[in-house]
DNA sequence: CGAACAGTTGAAGACGATCAATCTGAGTGG
DNA sequence: CCACTCAGATTGATCGTCTTCAACTGTTCG
């Protein structure tokens, strides 16, 4: 992607505040925007007609999020973080990418690329056990250095027990016992509820998938 | 697309005639080639280091598949159907892609458009029991055209149990016993191993999701 | 004809969900 | 400053579902 790129799809940007609690957009709602986290943290989640709930993503910097299905977005999105986003007219964007080429192949190489990471999630759910799960989460979230300190090794959680156990598919009191193990097993060692230390030698050991 | 793009795209492809049993690609394999299916049945399945495996997707007509990451395949591609599928070499589709940017974002669209299937599935596995997921299997392969008769009623499944239990994340005995519940409840008839008289008004009803 | 494999069915056991109780920490008002 | 409150998090006990292991059936292929 070229400067001019760049230059031209933050002309027809519009920039958004964050903070915990703003709702971006709810499923059902029409899909009018398509947006781009600059910072901060986003929870994409759907909600299912019995009233549970899956949590799909959450968005870090960089992320692209809110491609709507037949003109309506299919999923809730909300910050859980002090941030800024970019959002840009679906129409519009669409303009954008046939005039810019390389632009669009950017935006094509970021979608295929979600697709491995889905995988990768399907199998997590379906294959490995609850401390497994939370293990590879806890992965996910170190190797975004928004929120993993490098040299004290502490890792800032801005997401719930609930938002956890509903990514991952389990209970929220399986979340809790997971992490109960992985203290013992001297892993981890929970600060506060938001803050872990981590031994991540040993925690990429438990990961091996 | 125009009607020129198309006949750009296939001037570039090669068809490959696979049969069951063909390989098109093992994971690990370098990406050479992306791929789109003309006729038959693809699996698209990922090996685990424990000897288990996941069944990602089947492949029907139209759908692309053969993304590589790091210039690898990720997956295993083996047809389990008669039939053809159309090859480009990955540079070879990606200059044709720059050069024609609404073909280019019909490739967009259809990668976008994978995400909310992934989702779909992500919630499937990870909150339904297995008569639920088996049924959402049965409506996945009825809604297409190749493999369901409207007429007959009559479902012809090309994948054997172990693929549709590796589908789904379930054990093949599940996958046994979830048929001999809908078969109890009048749901499915099985005519054969591959061969499901279903009754389509109970079993959406059944899928409510 | 026999062997190997796919599918089905039965019995036992393990894992995680659920329900209920307790604990912790942050914010509030006395 | 300290008790109080409320929500979120943790821990414990029970129960249900699905996996696992094992036996048996039916089919295909050398």
């Amino acid at each position: 992607m070229t400067p001019a790129d760049q230059a031209a799809l933050m002309a027809i940007g519009e920039a958004v505040d964050i903070r915990p609690g703003t709702n971006l957009f709810r499923q059902g709602d029409p899909g009018t925007h398509v947006f781009l986290v600059e910072s901060g943290v986003v929870r994409i989640s759907h909600d299912l007609p019995d009233g549970k709930r899956q949590v799909l993503a959450f968005r870090w910097a960089e992320d692209v999020f809110g491609m709507a299905s037949d003109g309506r977005y299919r999923n809730n999105a909300d910050a859980l973080d002090r941030g800024r986003v970019m959002r840009f007219h679906t129409e519009q964007l669409q303009g954008l990418l046939l005039a810019r080429p390389r632009l669009q192949h950017r935006f094509l190489l970021k979608a295929t690329a979600e697709i491995p990471l889905q995988q990768h999630r399907i199998i997590l759910m379906s294959k490995y056990d609850v401390v497994t799960k939370v293990v590879a989460f806890l992965l996910e979230c170190c190797s975004n250095g928004q929120c993993f300190d490098p040299v004290t090794q502490v890792l800032k959680l801005p997401m719930s027990r609930p938002d956890i156990a509903d990514y991952m598919g389990v209970a929220t009191e399986s979340v809790s016992r997971a992490l109960g193990v992985l203290e013992r097993r001297k892993i981890i060692h929970r600060h506060d509820m938001h803050h872990l230390a981590i031994d991540m030698k040993r925690l990429r050991e438990c990961g091996r998938l």
